[in-house]
DNA sequence: CGAGAATTGGACCTTGTGGTCCAGTATCGC
DNA sequence: GCGATACTGGACCACAAGGTCCAATTCTCG
């Protein structure tokens, strides 16, 4: 770990800072990393320079880390309880809706996590090494679902669950990045369905009519 | 259109303007539009910061519009000849193949025009938009391929070429992102084979065994 | 060849940015 | 209550980045 916040804090002090870490999150989903200043969530957040610097004593970088993670729990709470128990087909279209339903209830502006990995890769590599690790364990629940259901006779027994969860997550993150340049909710949809019915291709029963 | 490129070029300025454009754009490309400063292509091009102003009267904007096409063009090239004739399932297989081969060649780095989309979105409006464009024209390829093969009886009649398109579109985007992430191919690999997975299931013919 | 335009070099300016510092105030634990 | 510690405000700094300007040089074309 990075992260030293040495000074342990008080209730008022951890309100302040998460404070600081859900509004700087909004800045930086809509204007990015570098279109966002620390005197941007400065005025954002009604506090002051050296705020930031006491509760982010690693500066930039350790706040939009922060902020990855804040964002990374946020999206995996809207995809609850889905994300966890795919062990159904009637489980990953649940996923689906939540999915939509989330991404759908706010301006499109793409996956706040998916769109740090770019950001911050090849300017932050600590940074973004974390968010990758982020994106893995996303992915993972996809996979363990797959591996589940493939233990379980709905899938194939040569279904690769790896593969096949990979290219689910690159449907959403794909499906998302689109969603934000097209402003339109449409592409996350089709990408979606895409790929569950590549999903349904590898069952074990036919795919459905 | 925002560019003026007032004066007439020569064939030497030409050539400069090019070797700015392509310098400029693997400096994009590795480190992001927000971590590469004009001192940085000035310096990777051994020019100076006049030419880059003499060039691009539009400044860093211009030059990023400039590097977008430039990428842009780049890409459709190495998905040539196979992106203009999806006709058939072979070709698709080809498109696959040229495609992955291309990006397993270079560092990972992720596509060198979806990554700008997600940057440029929220700190510079114009150049994201003519991005935008790119995609868009991008994915008008695979739209027009799944028509032509649905209107050949390749595809069912109600098979839907814009979101099979987008969702295609979106598996390569995402498994680039992915890619990009996990520094390996194999996110794009797995995408693609789900997403011509979901292809074959909107095919006339029952989907390959 | 010679005028005018294109090209090049680099000093310079201005603004914005991440980051530091210190002094003052609220809060906690004893 | 009181000392220590956390919290807050904001002035300040160093520097990097985008952009301007002008003078020198090269090239084109009649």
């Amino acid at each position: 770990m990075t992260t030293a916040t040495a000074p342990r804090l008080t209730a008022k002090g951890a309100a302040t800072r998460a404070r600081i870490v859900a509004a700087a999150a909004d800045l930086v989903l809509a204007r990015g990393v570098g279109g966002t200043s620390l005197d941007d969530v400065r005025a954002g957040t009604l506090t002051s320079k050296s705020q930031l610097f006491h509760y982010f004593p690693g500066g930039k970088t350790e706040l939009v880390m922060a902020i990855a993670t804040y964002q990374f729990e946020r999206v995996l709470q809207a995809q609850r309880p889905y994300l966890e128990t795919l062990d159904t087909w009637a489980d990953w279209d649940g996923w689906r809706d939540a999915l939509l339903a989330h991404y759908g209830s706010q301006p499109h502006w793409g996956c706040p996590v998916g769109t740090l990995v770019s950001e911050l890769t090849g300017t932050d590599p600590v940074a973004a090494a974390q968010v990758a690790g982020h994106l893995d364990s996303w992915c993972g629940y996809l996979r363990d679902g797959l591996r589940r259901m493939r233990d379980s006779g709905l899938l194939r027994p040569d279904a690769d669950p790896d593969r096949l969860g990979l290219a689910v997550f690159a449907s959403v993150q794909g499906g998302l990045l689109l969603t934000q340049a097209t402003r339109s909710i449409e592409p996350l949809s089709a990408a979606l369905d895409a790929a569950l019915t590549a999903l349904h291709a590898a069952a074990l029963t036919p795919p459905r009519s």
